[in-house]
DNA sequence: GATGAATGAGTGTTCATTCAT
DNA sequence: GATGAATGAACACTCATTCAT
């Protein structure tokens, strides 16, 4: 799967955050469709090599442009991965945004479902970098720069809690990050070790119960 | 706190698992020592620089004996990064064995809550180095060594959970990994984002929930 | 102090001597603009950051122009540092030159005093550039291209005292050299060190020296 | 002409100046040695390369090191530069003293005479390494490590010259520095326009005017 | 056994120069 | 003619690992 395009929808419907900010905007199409290539390449490279071999070289070669041109748009190494994890992690939270608003006269329970379904997706979709995303992440004390888009994700999680009528919780946004890391942690597992069926009931049931706290 | 002596309690309770093999069986009380320090040492290091600027060379400085000795007891940077990772993860196994022998007759509910108790207990105890050893067992993909402590991990509350009156379930094994998990990712958020009370009272929902399956 | 315009009045007066080539001859007005102000974006980069950090994009930007149209003017960027250094060293040959012939009349000693003012002037005039130039042309190799401006000026010298009535000398080119290298290393201590009467007086002393040999 | 060994023999006589401090202090006689050998080796690079050329790699080379044995005594290639030419104003500061003391009774012409000969000879023996160093210098901006060095130069003659009987001057420090100067760069173009004997009378002459004022 | 000096492949990054538009 | 994106060779510096003492 091909790494979103940068400036996903969620734009529109929430408050702006802090962006990475890439040497250039990227403003004509040529520039644009580069940095996006850019992102697949190091995606490609991350996913094949980890985070430990993942060498700017590779990454511009893959991407077949120079490494020159690496660093005409991401100044360093440690902006590139992290404009990547950013973009991941916001496609994610746009993929939730969708779901929930689609879904916003759900009862507790279909929401959990809906929740986990999310979940899932998201990790089949990205398995293998945000692995190696997230070790660059600690190795380069990058997250700094993450915290706002999980920050995102939780204040869109927490709004939605606090005017759901199901939802009887005391702290709603205890729950957001609970349920957060819910749906980041559990999905390895459950599909490693079980079928898709029951990894989706599994993962229902604990988000369930979490928003019932 | 101190990392434990090579060598926990748990073996003699369960069946041996294939070790790390450092370069020289440490017999004498010496050698056993010498990697005793060494792990310490690999764990201040790791806590205070991260993965990313762990060095061979630190360590032994704050160990107090050469990069060459270093490489006497652990034939590789790998290899004592991984030691130090499995012995924590083996101490945490050992603590969570210990736990549950103890309250072998307890109810489905409160077993939920030791381990709970057990999961925060352990993540106090590590907080910082894991974080770092996780993003180096990725970085160096050495995942493969952890394995076996893992399903170890795995195997003991596999095992307990079918000998246990008030488990209903039908796949013990999926519920001993996703409690696994729930122990490993949840109590950082829990503790970061709410009191303790709270932590452990989630912590236990959660845990139950998984049980219930 | 502006860079002087190319082409200065001494070419009127004395042989020509080889120039330095530039891809193209500036024959528009146009054209002898934009050269003029590369040069001074030069001088300007060069003063604010030094030899080493000297980089053609920002050479290019103060000025205002692209790096693409540098290159037509400048076929390296060592053409273009020697360029900025030949015009200011030009400059100050014509300098001298006018000022001897203004006082071609004057006693050996009346002849030093006027050396030594052209001397600090020409100093306080460029005082910072021509240090960078000079660190430029050493580590470029380039000294060839600023020889035939040196031997201009000495030229110019030599040929002012054998004329001279007053010059009783045997060797008037050393003796040239020597005026010259006073004029181009002696003012940066004496006006750091002492005041600006001081300066001349002590200058012209020494000038007055070398002109008695 | 080897460069020499460090720790000369002008600190008996002068009180200690901040020294460039190489990572690790060479107290066993091979890494005296191996000190030694890498300044000369970088002498050698600079002189036949040019600061621009100087490459870190090569100067291993030439030692018959490698790169990171460079890097064991030198934390930086500035420094490694910088050692050198502090080196060599050391030692040249040094001959200059030794050669005061010893005409200590001389005339201020006879003096002049000597400062001549301790110029041209230190010249002789550096020629083209230092005019490299002062590139280098500029380019590095690392004239706040010479500056003792230089200073101690002036301070050694302001000394001297006030406790010369023959000396009338009123400011000695000026002198000294202007002394200096005339020190450093009258030899190049004396020795290139000039025989020897015209060479040492010519600045006899003028160190002579100098030491008037 | 222990030491720590020596090694050198490997990395991120820069910048003079070119050339398609 | 002008532009500035693209190039890629080059460099300083690091650090896991070895091995002579």
């Amino acid at each position: 799967m091909r790494v979103q395009e940068v400036g996903p929808a969620i734009f529109r419907r929430m408050a702006a955050i802090p962006r990475l900010t890439p040497r250039k905007e990227p403003r004509q199409d040529r520039s644009r469709a580069l940095v996006a290539d850019l992102l697949e390449g190091t995606r490609r490279v991350l996913v094949s090599k980890g985070y430990d071999d993942t060498v700017m070289a590779e990454i511009a070669e893959v991407t077949g442009v120079s490494v020159g041109s690496v660093y005409q748009y991401f100044p360093s190494k440690e902006s590139l991965l992290t404009a990547l994890h950013v973009s991941l992690l916001e496609g994610d939270v746009t993929h939730l945004a969708d779901n929930l608003m689609e879904h916003r006269d759900t009862d507790l329970e279909g929401l959990a479902a809906v929740v986990a379904a999310v979940a899932l997706e998201s990790f089949h979709a990205h398995r293998d970098v945000l692995h190696a995303l997230e070790d660059a992440a600690h190795a380069m004390g990058s997250e700094r720069k993450l915290a706002p888009v999980r920050a995102q994700g939780v204040q869109l999680l927490t709004g939605f809690l606090e005017s759901h009528v199901g939802y009887r919780g005391e702290e709603p946004e205890l729950t957001a990050h609970v349920v957060q890391r819910l749906m980041s942690s559990m999905p390895r597992v459950l599909t490693e070790c079980g079928e898709a069926e029951l990894a989706h009931s599994r993962l229902t049931a604990l988000v369930h119960t979490a928003l019932l706290d």
